[in-house]
RNA sequence: GGAGACGUGGCCGAGCGGUUAGGCAGAGGUCUGCAAAACCUUUUACAGCGGUUCAAAUCCGCUCGUCUCCUCCA
């Protein structure tokens, strides 16, 4: 199926091509590992997660997903450096050396980020790699060289700008976002003693060291300028390393647009003769009940502290996609509730469906399962229309109960809804548990004890062997002629 | 100050010129000692004010509000 996406680059949403048939090649900006990632981080990871899946089941295409980690940046070092409070125990001690700081400080917070991902169902496996800018030193050190020898680069106090001015006489710069070279001065704040740059829309390439930072040794026009990579040039250098230039599809949150993806184009075009990318896809932001998050307002979350309030990372990965990336998404608490009950209908649905089945799961598409797919795929191939190929599930639940299908009816749906679930991945397929349930002697005692109460309509004791099922950790629930146990 | 986006019913969230989106919650019902579940039925919309049109949530203008970017940021 064809898929179209929304592309930043034209402003349009576009019928995707990729470069080379049946395969796609995918970079997503990653995190910077100074810390534990929050929940809006997580919604561009969790939005990358669902367009490589999306590509990869509806589109049918083999897709190599690259997601970097930025363990290189000002407040890494900040936070890594000799005597810094943000220093943990976990980290081990720190070192004299400073570039040995910063990669166990950078290493800790990348495996936590690594673990955190995994738990809301983004597979290590599905990446082709995971590269850490600080591998590719030399990479980045070649392409600063090339952009310097095109003259697009100067030196000044130790550090490489890039030399945008320059560039502009050889091709747009403002692809993504629509600049007036003016817009620069006015009103905007720009700490412009920091830098020695000619103008403020130049941009670093290479930082001179400071005293105290990590720094690695760089030969630039016959001098050696010790000190460490720009933001944006990391990007630049592991896409042309890992994927080659162009690649197909480059993701990010919008906040990247600029300066970040602009610069990275600039860099990739000045550098390699190249642009990056043909499709720039990006997600909107995530707010909190209806706020920006801020640690101000006390609604700012990091994955494991939703885990602490109990929170199911089904039902964080389900919310995310209750809204389609491209808007903003309000994550509430009421929302994360309203998403795990649609999620568990939906569940209830595969149970009722695995039940007619036999337990059978079969591949081959009767109508029905075809008029479902291609209605739900459509939408998901529309621009990743999560919020509609939900409508479409629930309206074909509704329509049809799963009780009504027949044996091989009911082992086609399966199919498809496993096939589905290698996108959402929040379904399991298996017995409805009260099926499997082991129940202890003493429980099924009560239960029968409190059955034979109820019949004889004692409900005083009826209800007091409900509370002690409880106290063993079972619900039950009656029916006209009987009662079921569920584990509490 | 400049650039751009958004404002849909109690909440979330599609729709982007004419047709019931969907989910959660609420209400009524079936069932029921109670409870839970399940199923059926169902109420409440398009920020405000103008304009274009036979027809506007959807297009245009203004106002108000929120957000993003211009500075590190998913």
């Amino acid at each position: 199926m064809t898929i179209s996406l929304y592309n930043t680059l034209t402003r349009s949403l576009e019928e995707f091509v990729p470069l080379h048939e049946g395969r796609v090649a995918m970079y997503s900006c990653g995190p910077t590992v100074y810390n534990y990632a929050h929940i809006g981080n997580m919604r561009a990871f969790l939005f990358s997660d669902l367009l490589h899946r999306v590509l990869r089941v509806v589109g049918a295409y083999d897709v190599r997903w690259v997601m970097n980690i930025t363990d290189i940046d000002d407040k890494t070092i900040r936070d890594s450096s000799k005597g810094a409070s943000t220093w943990r125990t976990e980290m081990g001690a720190q070192s004299e050396d400073a570039v040995e700081n910063l990669r166990r400080f950078t290493e800790f917070y990348a495996d936590e980020f690594l673990q955190d991902i995994a738990t809301l169902g983004i597979k290590r496996e599905n990446f082709y790699k995971v590269p850490y800018a600080t591998h590719y030193m030399a990479s980045m050190q070649h392409l600063i060289r090339r952009i310097g020898e095109k003259g697009i680069a100067y030196e000044r106090g130790g550090s490489v700008y890039f030399n945008v001015a320059e560039w502009r006489k050889i091709d747009t710069y403002g692809k993504l976002f629509k600049i007036d070279a003016e817009n620069f001065q006015e009103g905007v704040r720009i700490d412009a003693d920091e830098y020695d740059r000619e103008s403020v829309s130049d941009f670093v390439l290479w930082k001179a060291q400071k005293d105290g930072e990590p720094a690695w040794d760089f030969e630039f026009e016959g001098k050696n300028l010790s000190g460490r990579p720009g933001w944006h040039i990391e990007c630049s250098a592991m896409e042309q390393d890992i994927l080659g230039l162009p690649f197909d599809i480059h993701t990010g949150g919008v906040d990247l647009c600029f300066p970040h993806h602009e610069d990275e184009i600039a860099q990739s075009k000045a550098g390699y003769g190249v642009e990056p990318t043909r499709y720039w896809v990006h997600n909107e932001f995530l707010e909190v009940e209806g706020q920006k998050m801020s640690k101000s307002l006390g609604n700012f979350y990091t994955v494991r502290d939703l885990l602490q309030k109990g929170i199911d990372a089904l039902d964080i990965r389900w919310l995310m996609l209750s809204a389609q990336y491209s808007s903003r998404l309000n994550f509430t608490f009421a929302g994360l509730e309203a998403g795990r009950k649609a999620r568990l209908r939906v569940q209830d649905y595969i149970f009722g469906l695995w039940e007619k089945a036999g337990a059978q799961i079969h591949s081959t598409r009767t109508e029905t399962t075809n008029t479902l797919r291609s209605a739900v795929f459509s939408e998901l191939a529309n621009n990743l229309n999560t919020p509609k190929a939900f409508a479409e599930l629930f309206t074909f639940m509704n329509r049809n109960a799963a009780s009504a299908f027949d044996a091989a009816e009911a082992s086609s749906l399966l199919g498809f809804f496993q096939e589905l679930n290698n996108i959402f991945d929040v379904w399991k397929f298996e017995a409805r548990p009260g099926e499997t349930l082991q129940i202890p002697d003493a429980v099924k005692a009560l239960a029968e004890e409190r059955w034979k109460a109820r019949t004889m309509k004692n409900f005083a004791e009826s209800d007091r062997l409900r509370g002690e099922l409880a106290a063993h950790g079972f619900t039950v629930k009656d029916s006209k002629d009987g009662y079921t146990l569920e584990k509490a």
